[in-house]
DNA sequence: ATCGAATGAGACATTGATGTCTCATTCGGT
DNA sequence: ACCGAATGAGACATCAATGTCTCATTCGAT
């Protein structure tokens, strides 16, 4: 009977992250519940927000946690972190994707400490040789999240199956598209 | 004196990807005209929706025209397609994010050919052995949307030199993030 | 089975965006 | 320099979403 707040709050970035214009009462069907109940749980729009905020900075302060990113070769701590992030997918797209984010003109100071940390992650790699060094640790942070986001849309589009998630998007960031002539 | 109606469709994509909950009247003001002139061009909201769309798919095409993507090595193709769809990328942001493209429950069907113009690129390199076989199409073409966007957002934000657009999302798109142990 | 808490549905007032209108001003062409 | 067309600013009515409330119902715990 009682609200899973967690819950209703993963239904909300997934439906937000796909139509920003949503109604509250399109949000609160979306998590199967009554928009009354959505009120009691969350003032209003703003306090929605907010909370897929706080909830998506914690959550992905967890699965960087997990993913151990200091320990061993950079190129499967990435890996890890995929994995990790799969089910923060549609929040973390969310965060990326709303510049509520931004209060006035800085940027929130819990998603620069996400920022920096997956930006150390790459510049590690870089300095131990595992990546290449052309390519910016602040690009490929900002390719790492779009790449989680159209993995996101398109495992929940249906046109890759959810099962690929995780390698098809390390793959793709780790060696790209082109055939390697290597091996 | 007369408003280019062009320019502010782009203006009003560069906006509303960042901010798809932006008033009719900050989108005339990111355009740089008046709400009233704004509501003269295009009769409402879903009016300019359309517009963009309608604009958005149109240059995408010619994006695709102008890359002549069957001509040569399908990498080749691939940066050129790049190169061409750098000034389209707000729009193509746009279209990508904003599901009002959906007519129901069945794709837009301009949006429908773009894709599969794309994927068959991607088709083709596999077969012809410049892409690996192992990430489909569908994916490929997820992703090359996702870095588009990805990047356009970074440039527009200044963590990514425009300049260096092109090459970053034609690099880690065809490379990715690993260093080659090749050469 | 009973009781209390939480929910869903709906009514309602309020708020903010929207769409339309007018009018003075500016721009472009002649 | 003149005239017509287009624009910007603002006023205004309308409409949709929002936020609050009530009440019957359902769920869970005891």
């Amino acid at each position: 009977m009682s609200v899973d707040r967690t819950q209703v709050l993963h239904a909300a970035a997934a439906l937000l992250t796909r139509k920003a214009t949503a109604t509250m009462d399109e949000v609160a069907r979306a998590a199967g519940i009554g928009r009354a109940t959505l009120h009691r749980h969350f003032a209003g729009r703003d306090a929605l927000v907010r909370a897929l905020e706080e909830l998506g900075l914690q959550e992905m302060e967890g699965a960087l946690d997990r993913a151990a990113l200091d320990d061993g070769p950079e190129d499967e701590a990435l890996r890890r972190l995929v994995a990790e992030v799969e089910h923060v997918a549609p929040l973390l797209s969310f965060l990326v994707t709303e510049n509520q984010l931004f209060e006035g003109d800085q940027q929130h100071v819990g998603w620069a400490r996400i920022d920096a940390r997956v930006s150390a992650l790459f510049r590690s790699g870089q300095e131990s040789g595992a990546f290449r060094i052309d390519l910016t640790p602040a690009w490929l942070t900002e390719a790492f999240y779009g790449l989680v986001g159209s993995g996101a849309w398109a495992v929940q589009d249906g046109r890759v199956a959810a099962k690929d998630f995780q390698y098809m998007i390390a793959e793709l960031l780790l060696g790209g598209a082109r055939r390697s002539v290597e091996k």
